[in-house]
Formats: C-alpha cells, sequence, structure tokens
DNA sequence: AATGAACTTGAGCAATCACTCAAGTATGCT
DNA sequence: AGCATACTTGAGTGATTGCTCAAGTTCATT
C-alpha cells in the first residue's frame, strides 16, 4: 500500500500541450530549457522529475501529437459517408491551415524527421508514427474498396503512400505559399488525382 | 591601388562545399563552430574571416545548393528531347537518391526551411530559392507547351506548383523508404501524374 | 633585405546549453 | 499533531555555444 503525500501541482496535459506548441513551432534544437520552463510554468528540476530528458518530453509531443493527427483523420472518415471523399476533403483542407490558431501549417512530425539525426533510434521513432498515419489513410481506402468506392485491383498500400506523400508536399508548401488562392488550387490539383485514381 | 599581400591560403570553393554537405546532413542548429572547424580545416577566426558569420556561411551553402539545383535541372531539361519528359525522368530519378553519394536525400532547401524561424528574414531567402526552382520548372512547360507537349490552356504555373509539391513529398519520403521498389513505384505513379496532365 | 598589408592562429570571451541536487514545502495517512 | 512521502525550488554544475582579437606568419612590393 503506497503513501500518496504530496499532490503534483502541475497539469501534466497542459504542460504536454504547450510543450506540443513551443517543439512544433521552433524545433526540438532551437527549443531551449529555458523556454520550455517558460511555457511550462516549471522550474528545471520539476520538468526533469516529470519528463525524463528534452528529448524524451520531446518524444512525449510526438506522441501526443501523432495520437491527435491519426484521431483526427479518422474522425473525418468516420463522420463522412465515403472514405474516398473524406481523404479529399482532409487534402482540400489544407488549403484553410491558418497560421493563427495552428503553431506551424507545416507537419511537426515531417518537420521533427528532416530535424532528426539520419541514423539515430529518434528517426525511427518518428517515421513508425508516420507509418502509422500511412496505416489510417490505408485502412480508410481498404473501407472504400470494399464499398465500390476503388477499383477491386486497386493496391491501396501504394495508394496510401501516394496519398501521404501529397500530404508531405502540401502542408510543406503551406509554409511559404501566402496566396492562399493558389494554394487551394494546388489543394483542388491533388484531390483530384485521388478521384482519378478511384476509375482506374 | 591596392597591395596585395599574402594570399589566402585555403581554397574557398572547396571549403563551400565542405560546408554545404555538414549542413545539409545536420542542418543548420545541430552543426557547431567545431564542426565546421573539422571540415574546413580552419580556425574560427579565419572562418570569421572568410564568412562573416555562421549564418552567412549557411546562406552561401543554400546559394550553392540551390544553383546545383536548379543547373542540374536545366541540364536535364537542355539535354532531353522533350521538356515534360526531362520532368517524369527528375521525378522518376528521386527513387535512385543513394544515401551514399549525397549527403542527404531530403532538400537541403526544404529541411532548411522548416527549421528556419517562421518570420525571420531567412525563411524568405530560402522561399526564394524555392521560387527559382519552381521557375526552372514553369519555364520547362512553358516550352513543352510551345513545343505542343501541352494543352494550349494549361496553366503552367500552376502545374509547376503541382509538380514541385511532387518533388517535396517525394524528397521527404525517401528520406524513410528503406524499400527500393516502393519508392520506384511512387515515382512511377507521381510521373504518370504529369504525362496525365498532358492530355487534358 | 625591409616594409606593410593580408591572412592565420588559438586562447579565451560572455552567454547559453542541458541538467543536477540539496534544501524547502506541501500533502495524505495514522 | 506528527510523521513520511512526494513534489517544487533555483542556485549552480561543467560543457559547449557562437564569436573576438591581439599576436604571429606569410608574401607581394619596394
Amino acid at each position: 500500500m503506497t503513501l500518496m503525500a504530496r499532490t503534483a501541482s502541475y497539469d501534466r496535459d497542459a504542460a504536454l500541450e504547450a510543450a506540443m506548441t513551443l517543439f512544433w513551432t521552433k524545433g526540438f534544437h532551437a527549443t531551449s530549457l529555458k523556454d520550455l520552463e517558460v511555457v511550462l510554468n516549471m522550474k528545471p528540476g520539476s520538468i526533469y522529475a516529470a519528463f525524463q530528458s528534452k528529448e524524451a518530453l520531446f518524444r512525449a509531443t510526438l506522441d501526443r501529437y501523432a495520437e491527435r493527427m491519426t484521431g483526427e483523420m479518422e474522425a473525418l472518415i468516420a463522420r463522412s459517408a465515403s472514405p474516398l471523399s473524406a481523404l479529399q476533403r482532409h487534402l482540400r483542407g489544407l488549403a484553410d491551415l491558418a497560421p493563427c490558431d495552428r503553431p506551424s501549417t507545416a507537419c511537426m512530425l515531417v518537420k521533427s524527421l528532416l530535424e532528426a539525426p539520419q541514423d539515430g533510434e529518434l528517426r525511427t521513432f518518428i517515421s513508425d508514427h508516420l507509418d502509422r498515419v500511412g496505416q489510417v489513410i490505408g485502412s480508410a481506402l481498404e473501407a472504400a474498396k470494399s464499398e465500390g468506392e476503388l477499383p477491386e485491383h486497386t493496391d491501396t498500400d501504394r495508394l496510401a503512400r501516394r496519398i501521404q506523400t501529397y500530404i508531405f508536399g502540401l502542408k510543406v508548401q503551406a509554409q511559404r505559399e501566402t496566396d492562399t488562392a493558389r494554394m487551394r488550387d494546388l489543394c483542388d490539383d491533388l484531390a483530384a488525382e485521388i478521384g482519378r485514381a478511384a476509375q482506374g
């Protein structure tokens, strides 16, 4: 029987959210512990007691980000009558990535992937998360196939990889494209590609 | 009349190349001056005499990278009979990005764009370089149009943006995709998209 | 040779980095 | 109330950061 003593004063969920926002905007290397102390409103000792290290905290925020991303995507698919049109809507939605409500229009996972050392363990950690996102897309395509939206011979894994590649590219473009009309056209073009895959 | 004295002992071109390789692989923040001292074989004083600061050196390597990238692309287009198929070949070539001869399969400009502060001047510096690459693609498409490879009504700027988005996405995928066959399929798929644009 | 401009050197600057730990404080349990 | 336990605190760790500069070295010119 453990003896509970002083209760933690910080809100773990809020802290992770704040850390995620910071890492997402500034990147891992450019984020200092001083920065984290401010947004977490915690002293270094507490930070290291709660999360084991800067990198461990970073990974926790990546977990959070990935879970949210897949969650939103799954919700969008579940909400929609057609899995295929849900994916198209997701692509078109990338045109509306407001720079205000989100910390960055870039994908935190992609950003982190490119920043992480090429051969490090962190790299595979991030890549695994991206795989999981890809699997969400893949299972949506499987559902689309069984609903007759896609031809029976469709290679859903391959198509999923293509769609994820579109998302990667679009989110990079969103980082620099200021013209919203052009961004919308671009998203529409790539969304249309998915529709074309439905034909054959 | 200036009086030349001691001649510089370092090879500026080789130094820039080495710095580019380092920045490209590790990224700006993860590259320390100690790292640069080693690969440039220069002491801090010389580095700061030759290049004004770490960031100035970084920018110089970005110039070098961008010039090389556009140069290679223009050469590929010039070498080819058809501008459109040159672009397709470029996309398919992304499947063969060997991790050995190049420092990174990722695009240094994209990597740097995502690492740079959102509102900083460096960001626009990098984005301008990416614009220039986009213009190379755009003028290739213009050439394709005047040669009858593309319909007269084709919006070449828009198509150029789409192709560049493909390149962005593919180079991110190349960072994590180990299966060469799947990577090849992916590149083929996106190259085929360009061909489809030629129809209508 | 002697001169002086151009370049190299490397010790060392203040600042910051990620991180630690002993001391202090608050809380649940008896 | 009093103890034990967990959590918070923040000054301080050594290492490293980007960068400077006075002293030394090399070379074209005289």
